[in-house]
DNA sequence: CGGGTTATTGAATGATATCAACTTACGTGG
DNA sequence: CCACGTAAGTTGATATCATTCAATAACCCG
């Protein structure tokens, strides 16, 4: 994302706090998988930037069930609410490396260095179009749609562009019915009618391929965004 | 909302552009029911103010559903992201007025001005956890919960404090059901269930008042997040 | 190799969508 | 002010799809 390959994170300590003129600490941080970065409720302190491997944020509903909001990967940031409490949790999926840098003086900065208050904006614009499109997929009640998005979402996201690679689900099936508002059970379903009709890959669980993009896109497209249509006026 | 409520709207053109010493226009707009303030894929301009009435922002799907993504009533605000093309619509629910700021001179305001600028970034991340909170009641399949969650923070965002006060619907059962993924049908069954039971009175479709708040909260809180377990650590 | 976790598969239940008929609300013009 | 027409809302019957419960199988780590 713009804002970790900009000079927020890359060119730490001497970016955006040199800029400043208010330099400031920017922590690294390991994390075990399964491990909390924080928890929903925690005061907000820092700008998150996952350097290596991917982060989960959630919620738990009162019924006991999770409700993920998204994956934060490498080159990815969490952007709280400063002086607010966190409202989701951030739990390491895998091994992860973050950087953390205390809100207040990158606040500071991003008064002082408009390409830092640029990036911050479209982070935050960008979470909450994500968010949109999320909310695309689950309004739509159809567990195959739901499925070939979040597929391909990851497969854009993951990949390094070469066809047909292979995608490292370090994700579980729980994780992904959590995200998408299924059981696992229907994931598990949905991923071997996908498999049996050649339209994916799978070895050994946790690595699979998309091998027919096109079917995967028209079945996700069911319920996505009309990218057409969109120009409608009154 | 905070920035409404703020120097941004209230004292323009007074406010945000004197301190920064950028003055700038801030149009008024007025909107008839069911006309367009813009459309996905039009340039994103201006921040828009809502004044009087309300807009729904919706997304068209491929198979000609609509996807209410929020409303905005007054007092709240709609942020695009500068340079980018708007990725939703924004369409009059009634009549509705609104004043509308161009977005290049806001930014540079809000650059000068750390009153508009936390303003901002609030309003963004509220936008952003709004979203959550949407993606937290989709998730869950549960039209009563759904209904009744939508009930409540209708009630929250547009009565004056006065418990038991009549709602003024201007929204209708469509858009209730576009916006929480449900059939018209499931939202009208719905409506009458909660009738029934004494938890709202109806009076000619469109006004509603709550009668037992309690009762409500607990069934939305079926899919609702669980305030006291989310500081669970690894 | 073994124990715990994760994934798959099956059968039955249940909730919501869908299709369809009907009623109510509302604005318009006679 | 009433009659009419259209749009919105209600209600019912049916079908579909995802959940749930349950059992088996694959996987992974020590």
């Amino acid at each position: 994302m713009s804002l970790a390959a900009g000079p927020a994170c890359e060119a730490c300590p001497h970016g955006v706090g040199a800029a400043a003129g208010a330099p400031f600490t920017c922590a690294r941080r390991q994390l075990g998988p399964g491990q909390h970065l924080f928890s929903a409720g925690d005061l907000a302190r820092e700008v998150i930037f996952v350097r290596k491997g991917a982060l989960r944020l959630y919620w738990l509903l009162r019924d006991g069930r999770r409700r993920i909001i998204g994956f934060r990967g490498a080159g990815e940031a969490i952007i709280p609410e400063e002086g607010q409490q966190h409202r989701f949790s951030a739990q390491a999926v895998t091994a992860a490396e973050v950087r953390a840098i205390p809100l207040t003086p990158f606040h500071a900065a991003a008064r002082s260095n408009s390409t830092v208050l640029v990036g911050l904006h479209r982070q935050l614009a960008r979470e909450r179009d994500a968010a949109y499109e999320l909310i695309a997929i689950l309004g739509r009640h159809d567990a195959e749609a739901s499925v070939a998005a979040f597929l391909l979402d990851l497969d854009d996201r993951t990949s390094s562009g070469t066809p047909g690679e292979w995608l490292q689900l370090s994700i579980l099936r729980a994780d992904i019915a959590d995200y998408l508002g299924l059981s696992h059970e229907t994931v598990s379903r949905v991923l071997t009618a996908f498999r049996q009709r050649r339209l994916i890959e799978i070895a050994r669980s946790r690595q699979l391929r998309l091998l027919d993009r096109a079917v995967l896109v028209q079945i996700a497209g069911k319920g996505d965004v009309d990218r057409k249509r969109i120009g409608v006026s009154a």
